[in-house]
RNA sequence: GCCCCUGUCGUCUAGUCAGGUUAGGACAUCGCCCUUUCAAGGCGGUAGCAUGGGUUCAAGUCCCGUCGGGGGCGCCA
């Protein structure tokens, strides 16, 4: 079995088509298949080196491997439509030749005013066949002398035409509706609808997913094949992706394209683990799933026929599910760049042991905190920075927060230093003094943290502890320096 | 306008092909438990077969109509 994946490089890779990309390779490698990469290039107005680049380093990051392709090469090459030019006219020509293709002169104003005609009278468009006639003679003449043409596909009509939808089952058209279409632009490159069927042939492509918007192009492409004696592929039409209001998933719906979901912080994992979810169902209950399950388990007869939307609850909990999967250090290596940008280390490679190991015990501390890795530098943040909440201080100003506040400074102001062993003393201390549970603990949360929530007190003040003499980038906020902040506030007012 | 696809909790879906279930699960939401706090975790609740007919002892499931959503009708892909 071989599949493809045929973008075009006009923009950057679209969740909709990482969700098409995805289906594809699923349903290849669930069958022991092939799946390969090919660029669609023909619209030479809009594609770009950069964009084709763009999209294989996007699919390399999602880690969907391909087996051929415009990088690498194989055995059904060239793998970008803009060299396969030779190959298109080679086949147009032998249709002409058979008398199923021909030349069409007519210019595309003649044609829009075809269009324009038929929605005054209210019938649906399609091509007059104007050219059809024209005998083949002639109409290389007029080509031989430099008039414009482009070669038109001589459509079968035929009032019940049926193929077998992978996904929909049985879909019928009446092809009488169809016009002839163009297979060779004016300019030479190939229609959208003719390439395909060329390079699905000769690459030896034998199940096609794709979107729903090719439904009505199935038609003509089978024709195609049919016209050249080839056996058709199996195809099957995915559904769109939605944004949360129902309408296809669009760029006024926020982000759409992949690099965006890299920069939010989402796992590629999760990114194809949740993709997967859209309109197919893991058997069984699971839905925490590794790429290699999901091919385990995929089968393209069961994915659904309408469409989905698009819904970051459920992606965040996929993704948070994903990292709550990942060691600490995976979680440091792979939250690098966001660390980085927040300026809370160079690197976790670039760190002694000694600084790992604390840096794992502070990500083991607040990982369940992490929906998307760029929670990280902000959850690791409590470490760093003291940062205040005003409702949470209003505890230190009544009267059970002033007396641990005044109780801590009294004992430590002299000191200058405050070790993990030094509070356990103080909390001793404090319960002789009859302060003790919610009425100790809750107050020396806020003067150590400045927060009235958040990792579990003990485990906090062990990793600040014992960050007091690594060498760090930036070096964790002391104990006793919090203190002191807590004080100045409260002075302050 | 014409053609095609599609409709189960707010969301993703199982169930529809071979009619009989208290219509199941997950996310979200709400409540409880755990916890000196938050989160995580555990337990539980709210919530759905678009609609009207028909066939049948029995319809989410089969048939017809209506309504809604989407796509296509290019020298774009």
């Amino acid at each position: 079995m071989r599949l493809r994946f045929a973008p075009s490089p006009t923009g950057y890779i679209h969740v909709g088509n990482v969700r098409t990309a995805l289906f594809n390779f699923l349903h290849a490698k669930k069958h022991n298949g092939e799946f390969i990469l090919r660029i669609e290039d023909t619209d030479i107005e809009r594609s770009t080196k950069e964009y084709e680049e763009s999209l294989l380093n996007s699919i390399k990051w999602l880690g969907l491997s391909w087996n051929e392709g415009p990088d690498i090469g194989g055995e059904y090459g060239p793998y970008r439509q803009s060299e396969r030019i030779d190959l298109y006219k080679k086949h147009a020509h032998q249709l002409m030749e058979e008398g199923k293709a021909y030349y069409c002169f007519c210019t595309p104003e003649e044609l829009e005013i075809e269009r324009e005609k038929a929605k005054k009278e209210g019938k649906p468009y399609k091509y007059s066949g104007k050219c059809r006639d024209i005998p083949m003679e002639e109409a290389q003449k007029r080509v031989d002398s430099g008039e414009k043409a482009v070669i038109r596909f001589k459509m079968p009509q035929e009032k019940d035409f049926k193929y077998n939808d992978l996904i929909r089952g049985e879909i019928s058209f009446d092809l009488n509706l169809f016009g002839d279409f163009v297979i060779i632009r004016s300019n030479g490159l190939p229609s959208y609808n003719y390439a395909v069927v060329i390079d699905d042939h000769f690459m030896k492509i034998t199940d096609i997913i794709r979107g729903e918007d090719h439904i009505s192009n199935t038609p003509k492409q089978i024709k195609l094949y049919e016209a050249f004696g080839w056996t058709p592929p199996n195809f099957g039409h995915l559904s769109m992706v939605l944004g949360p209001d129902g309408s296809p998933l669009s760029k006024r719906h926020g982000a759409t394209s992949l690099v965006q979901f890299d920069e939010m912080g989402y796992l590629p994992e999760a990114l194809l683990n949740y993709l997967a979810m859209l309109g197919w169902a893991p058997p069984e209950d699971r839905e925490i799933l590794s790429l290699n399950e999901l091919i385990k388990l995929f089968d393209i007869t069961k994915v659904s026929k309408s469409g989905a939307i698009f819904d970051y609850n459920k992606l965040n909990w996929v993704n948070k599910k994903h990292i709550q999967n990942l060691s600490e250090e995976e979680i440091l290596i792979r939250g690098e760049k966001f660390l980085k940008d927040k300026k809370i280390m160079d690197g976790f490679t670039t760190l002694g042991d000694k600084e790992k190991e604390w840096f794992k015990k502070a990500v083991k501390a607040i990982k369940t905190n992490l929906t998307t890795l760029t929670d990280l530098p902000d959850e690791l943040n409590i470490f760093f920075e003291y940062k205040t909440d005003k409702e949470a201080f209003k505890e230190l100003r009544e009267e059970s927060g002033k007396k641990v506040l005044n109780l801590l400074y009294k004992t430590f102001k002299e000191k200058k230093e405050i070790s993990v062993k030094d509070i356990f003393d103080f909390i001793k201390t404090a319960k002789n003094e009859g302060i003790k549970g919610k009425e100790l603990f809750h107050p020396m949360r806020v003067i150590f943290t400045g927060q009235s929530s958040g990792v579990e007190l003990d485990k906090f003040l062990e990793i600040i502890g014992s960050g007091d003499n690594l060498s760090f980038k930036r070096k964790p906020l002391s104990l006793f320096e919090r203190l002191e902040k807590a004080i100045n506030i409260i002075n302050k007012q």
